[in-house]
DNA sequence: CTCCTGTCCTGCCGGC
DNA sequence: TGCCGGCAGGACAGGA
């Protein structure tokens, strides 16, 4: 499921746990329990960050990056079903299926990460160059930041042919936006996901600019206040639930006579309400 | 170049 | 109840 904010409450989850005291940053060991996911796993990752204390935890994204006081560190995407799972010092770790990533940190926490499609990766990086890794640098403006508004985004969508919907789901356009907050944050901007993104400008981008962070800075909050320290009972982080406008409610009525329509754009269901969104 | 389609993989849900 | 097809929140390679 994860998008900006769910990748955001991941992050989240991880610090809390890493940094709680008593030396919970420091790994005392990484296993790989295949040799890929998406992409193959990095070997020598282990070796290098064993014994060493995670320093500092970035989102760019849909991407974590986690660094160690030594420059050793990773960038990991969870790809359409991965989740992060967090079991306790004190707590009996019992692998499962999909465990692909563990963790084991010097208190005796675990941090596993499970992902049962392996569309995720786990990818070795520096301090120094995980900015430059391919992925991080051709990606557009954080949404959530001040590098993100109205006329940077009409800007980005200028000379783009395709439809809004699918120019959103673009990561250079704007970085973290997958199929629901686009959906979700059309919907809140009134545009039709149909419209050509180059005719998205002016207010109407400045509209959809605000939607999207709106939505995004919501679904945040929701997560985070609706997860206990960020995580379930069973220790996985990233998965919460949303009551979402249109997204996954074909069929429902806007207002008690509008009905959300679903549609496949660039092979990708989108959810809208043609009476609401022009 | 830009844009679209197919593909990677497993799990789940609805229909028969 | 069981089987099967279709679909799923992402991202890329390859072809048009």
């Amino acid at each position: 499921m994860p998008e900006l904010p769910e990748v955001e409450i991941v992050k989240r989850g991880i610090e809390t746990a890493v940094f709680a005291g008593h030396d919970s940053e420091v790994i005392q060991s990484l296993v790989f329990n295949r040799p890929n996911l998406r992409l193959p796993l990095p070997q020598d990752l282990p070796k290098q960050i064993k014994g060493q204390a995670f320093s500092q935890f970035y989102r760019r994204g849909k991407y974590i990056i986690a660094l160690c006081e030594n420059g050793h560190g990773f960038i990991l995407h969870l790809g359409m079903s991965g989740v992060v799972k967090i079991i306790p010092r004190g707590e009996l770790y019992e692998s499962i299926k999909h465990d692909h990533v563990v963790f084991k940190m010097k208190n005796g926490a675990h941090l596993v990460f499970n992902d049962p499609r392996r569309f995720g990766f786990l990818k070795a990086v520096s301090e120094d160059t995980w900015q430059e890794d391919s992925a991080i640098a051709a990606m557009g403006p954080e949404p959530l930041s001040n590098d993100f508004n109205g006329p940077i985004l009409a800007k980005a969508l200028m000379d783009k042919r395709t439809p809004i919907k699918t120019a959103l789901l673009d990561q250079s356009v704007v970085a973290g936006i997958g199929n629901i907050y686009a959906c979700e944050a059309l919907y809140m901007a009134g545009i039709s996901p149909q419209r050509l993104a180059t005719n998205v400008r002016g207010k109407r981008a400045e509209r959809l600019a605000q939607a999207i962070i709106t939505v995004l800075k919501k679904a945040i909050e929701s997560g985070g206040s609706s997860l206990k320290d960020y995580y379930h009972a069973d220790g996985s982080l990233g998965y919460f639930q949303h009551s979402f406008q249109v997204y996954d409610r074909e069929g429902d009525m806007i207002d008690g006579q509008f009905p959300v329509k679903r549609i496949v754009q660039a092979g990708r269901s989108t959810f809208y309400c043609p009476a609401k969104q022009s």
